[in-house]
DNA sequence: ATAAGTGCAAAGCATTTGCTTTGAA
DNA sequence: TTCAAAGCAAATGCTTTGCACTTAT
């Protein structure tokens, strides 16, 4: 598995305060996809005085260092998740809102071909499938 | 090809004021993915008097009516497009911000695929591809 | 020491809404 | 005539920013 963001945080040379230290923690112990008023939430459990503008500091500066990717989920809201890990696509469960993450080598290869066909070079690609659960009864 | 979005409004019954017209007509000449600041911009040449809220007010009836389909970019800002075409997906040049419609049915069947295979019937989806032009040099 | 980060409140955008007036049916 | 729609401005929700203060290095 992956350094935590912290480490990964120190590891290029970001300061850490004890915002930033608490903001990470809180990510490191997440596997949903927190929006900033979520992050916010949860990290106010740790540090009652952090603010909302440093949390949306932080994402914003964890993002551009490629700790953090942004996902949007066409809700107005962004949300976070590690950088970094394997890359993977989401499907959004439409009653419940749950995410479920997959990868699938299938997908990545035909949007390449796709994307040659067309006359591109693929650099970036954002999929979400949205379903209903299958009920077995 | 597809009835005019002007006809397709009457057809379902939609109370056509000047405005609607406007914005229909509007809809219809474009062939790009205009925001509602876009579409403003474009209606005030045709009524000078027609207000941002109304424009908004109409995307939003017309989308609920299955006349126009939101999509997003990730930028912030709402799109719209004639709904009822074939389905399709979109390819964003990501120097130019240029969008190209494509579609493709292994794509498609593959979605059911990986959709199937987490347990879930497939309702919907967006998928975006990023690129650069494939130069020829 | 000092440049970077924080908190707070105010500002920014895209979008929505309350209310009064206008107009399509 | 009557109820839906328009116009305007105020409100909203998410996110960013200016500024004075604090802190990691």
């Amino acid at each position: 598995m992956a350094d935590s963001i912290i480490k990964r945080c120190a590891g290029i040379g970001l300061r850490m305060t004890d915002q930033r230290k608490v903001i990470a923690m809180v990510l490191d112990q997440s596997d949903d996809h927190p929006d900033a008023e979520e992050l916010f939430a949860r990290a106010t459990i740790h540090d009652p005085k952090i603010s909302l503008a440093t949390v949306y500091r932080t994402v914003k500066t964890f993002e551009e260092r490629g700790i953090l990717e942004k996902v949007e989920f066409g809700d107005g809201r962004a949300r976070y998740e590690a950088a970094g890990r394997a890359h993977h696509d989401h499907l959004i469960d439409e009653n419940s809102g749950e995410v479920i993450e997959f990868y699938d080598p299938d997908i990545e290869a035909l949007q390449e071909k796709i994307a040659a066909k067309l006359g591109y070079r693929l650099t970036g690609h954002r999929m979400e499938l949205i379903g209903v659960k299958l009920t077995s009864d």
